[in-house]
DNA sequence: ATACCATGAACAG
DNA sequence: TGTTCCTGGTATC
């Protein structure tokens, strides 16, 4: 099944790529106008009341968070983790929801719901706050400072693999982009970060930007455009309709070597010994 | 009908 | 480190 584009639907699960380009899509249709919020599978629904017919003035991204600011002060949270997804309905009529929806926002434009997050709640802006401050820069922010993700990497003697998860360090990568970031670079997953040199923890940073960047304009992850000798068409899309260097590959698309997994940050991470000695 | 799997993260101990 | 929660598509009986 495929996201068409316009229509909103995001199968995939999510990176932070995946957020801010909801972010983006959502804004054109909930921003700036009173948004009836509800919860038809009820868990979200005291809160809902709170905010139900309010101006939404703004949607933030911030890593892998959504931060909704209502007129009336309160923020909106939510995180997708593992599952959680929206469905986007264009139009003014909301149809019947579609399996376990969490909160549903709709307005004379759209409506957009929510399933399966893992955070769905009404928090005051110094709750934001409390979280925003826990996260590390985010490649896809403008406010984001590299020189905190080199100095956080360089303090920690975990393996690399398993720093790039950890989202007080560098906000919006998932298992896909720490692998390909780590492959594109050439660098192995178990090396530790104190032992990186500041000009590897910067390449790593520009890679995720440009990685990022590229999965929000489209709306999926394909990293195999980021290296120059990459013949355009020479690497076949998954089902989803991605593609990835290594990330659950069984042979690495640049030399053909078998691909190998470490478990790190207590997930699988992809990556090939020879394009990424250790 | 049931099992299993997935690109996340909080929490307990 | 292990356990738990969130959902739904696909595979397996």
């Amino acid at each position: 099944m495929r996201a068409r584009a316009g229509s909103g639907t995001v199968a995939a699960i999510p990176e932070g790529h995946t957020i801010h380009r909801i972010a983006k899509d959502h804004t054109k249709l909930l921003v700036g106008r009173p948004v009836a919020v509800s919860s038809p599978q009820g868990r979200f629904q005291p809160s809902a009341a709170l905010v139900d017919g309010v101006v939404l003035d703004r949607i933030e991204p911030y890593g892998k968070h959504l931060f909704y600011s209502w007129a009336n002060g309160h923020v909106g949270h939510v995180h997708l983790g593992l599952f959680g997804r929206f469905r986007v309905h264009l139009g003014p009529e909301p149809p019947e929801p579609i399996g376990m929806v969490r909160m549903r926002m709709s307005t004379d434009a759209a409506t957009v719901d929510l399933s399966g997050p893992t955070a769905c709640e009404i928090l005051t802006k110094a709750e934001r706050n409390v979280i925003v401050a826990r996260l590390g820069p985010d490649p896809l922010r403008r406010d984001a400072k590299p020189s905190v993700v080199v100095e956080r990497v360089q303090r920690s003697k975990q393996p690399i693999g398993a720093i790039l998860l950890d989202q007080r360090v560098i906000s919006g990568l998932g298992n896909v982009y720490r692998a390909e970031a780590l492959f594109l670079n050439g660098i192995h997953p178990r090396r530790p970060g104190n032992e990186l040199h500041a000009a590897e923890v910067e390449a790593l940073w520009s890679t995720s930007v440009a990685m990022l960047r590229r999965g929000v304009k489209d709306n999926r992850i394909i990293t195999v455009h980021h290296l120059e000798d990459d013949r355009p068409g020479r690497t076949r899309l998954t089902k989803r309709g991605t593609a990835t260097y290594v990330y659950h590959r069984d042979r690495c698309v640049r030399c053909g070597t078998a691909v190998e997994t470490a478990d790190l940050g207590g997930r699988p991470c992809y990556f090939c010994p020879v394009c990424q000695p250790a």
